[in-house]
DNA sequence: CATCTCGATAAGTGTGATTTATCAATAACC
DNA sequence: GGTTATTGATAAATCACACTTATCGAGATG
């Protein structure tokens, strides 16, 4: 009986639901019940009482589920302790964010800290144009990314901030005096072009292709950071739709944050490598923001 | 990270040398250093010293071992438990011995069963004529055998008893009025054949083919279980080496028991399938007979 | 009765766990 | 000091088994 037998029990137990927990740890529905059908052979017992329509768990493996899911968490504590007192470079998760989040995320940092003494959290900047890079290269444990994230390498972890969305504008600008935007709105007027390392539908969850009556939304100058797309904007050259929290931490007197209507909240969620080798604190920081945000995922 | 590497870690946390764990765990010394060094990547965290000479833990590593040894015992436990908890057939751990090995080990039984709320012993009598087809069969989860045991496909676990040799006789004959013999005195009189499923060097553990001397030992007629083998006893057909606990248990007018001297004390283990599905309350019952007994394995 | 949803199962596949073979470093021995 | 034995590390080859795809049958729903 291997660790991931026990995480697609405790995720079964869970969602008592073999499609939503395939679902939700990235593999097959066949292997949900192969998996099951094992730990009940294992253990002698039926875990779950199941018939087409509904499943629930026996009274055998409510136990073992709570039974398991404490051995569970403190497996991964004693890894986490253990890499929390590794000094230097190989000590700290190095946490990959764009711009301002890390200061938004702080008290989930801070709670990450307090629980695991030791434990420390090295922030890096990551740029626009390529969302993915530095988690495929190695050099984040795990990165804060807005969804939609549909990478086959990629795991998607808990959501650690909800927000709604702004149109950087240029103080000038007609636009500026607006209470509020629609895509419709922009008239022509390109956004910023992020970049393409990632592929397509990432960039268009900030800015979509068309707007919703389809029309299309056009491309302007490249920029790679937030800050070269203010820059941009206070140029005259563009506008950008952002998020909300941008707007307290970047003011300038140049630009004016119009909020976007239309445009569904962003939800930014924990995303690490399915390699990594540093899974152990990376999902004890994943447990924390599940447990601070909420079951939001 | 997966249990079988912390199983890994663990072994070679008591071992100290990479070999003998290796050796220990049934597996290639080059393996056991990939586990390590994974896990110390994983922990970022230099977990044992090694020179070329010495192995010794960091004070990380020994943190992790006293951790991980504890969720892993909380883990095993947890399946030990929905184990016991599971009525009918599959419930009972079943245990094959010979003849009277379950009367002798009732100690190391009554501490499972103390320990394991629950926890059912099913014994069941094996034939000597076929040591390891049970196993096989999947007829019992663990079997209880002198060693040597070396079958690649077996885990040969702790010892649970140790114990001298005795030569039944005829009570008529000659021999039965020494106090002691060696093999040298047999003299020709054949000792019982076990019969052949098992290869040769298990039986030969019992009765060797020649004697230290160099002489050969004949082989009688066949018998398959201990009954049998005290029936030819009786019938004067064969002498048969035997262990201590069987004049314990087979008293018989017509047999008498001398102390079988050259011969080294029989070393009684526990064996399990590397494939068994209950590994779970296999190794449980293994850890307690370790505790128990002592860690002589 | 037709359709849909769900879990079970059989067969095939690919990845990563594991082995074999070999190396470099050190200790031990003469 | 040179030689041998023992140790852990590493690269390459292999093989088992974790996982997928495809399909089924049971039961619910309309």
């Amino acid at each position: 009986m291997e660790l991931r037998d026990v995480e697609v029990f405790l995720a079964l137990a869970d969602e008592l639901h073999f499609g939503r927990t395939a679902e939700r740890l990235h593999i097959s529905q066949a292997r949900v019940s192969q998996v099951v059908k094992k730990l009940e052979r294992a253990t002698g017992a039926a875990l779950f009482e199941r018939t087409t329509r509904t499943v629930h768990l026996t009274p055998i493996g409510r136990r073992l589920r709570d039974d398991l899911s404490h051995a569970r968490d403190l497996f991964q504590d004693a890894l986490v302790r253990a890499n929390c007192s590794a000094q230097g470079v190989g000590g700290a998760l190095r946490l990959g964010v764009p711009g301002a989040m890390g200061h938004e995320i702080r008290p989930l940092i801070e709670e990450f800290r307090s629980r695991h003494p030791g434990g420390e959290v090295q922030l890096l900047e990551s740029r626009l144009s390529d969302p993915f890079g530095p988690l495929r290269a190695d050099q984040v444990d795990a990165q804060v990314l807005w969804l939609p994230v549909q990478e086959p390498d990629l795991i998607v972890g808990p959501v650690v901030l909800t927000e709604g969305r702004v149109l950087a504008v240029p103080t000038g600008s007609d636009m500026a005096r607006l209470d509020s935007v629609t895509w419709d709105q922009l008239d022509g007027r390109p956004v910023a072009d992020i970049g393409s390392m990632a592929p397509p539908y990432w960039g268009e969850a900030l800015a979509p292709r068309r707007t919703p009556g389809g029309r299309l939304i056009k491309r302007g100058p490249a920029a790679c950071t937030i800050q070269e797309v203010l820059a941009l904007v206070a140029d005259g050259k563009v506008v950008s739709p952002l998020h909300q929290h941008s707007t307290r931490y970047f003011s300038h007197p140049d630009i004016t944050y119009v909020p976007l209507r239309e445009a569904p909240s962003t939800q930014w969620a924990l995303v690490w490598s399915s390699t990594t080798y540093r899974s152990g604190v990376v999902r004890a920081f994943a447990r924390v923001a599940e447990e601070l945000v909420g079951p939001s995922a």
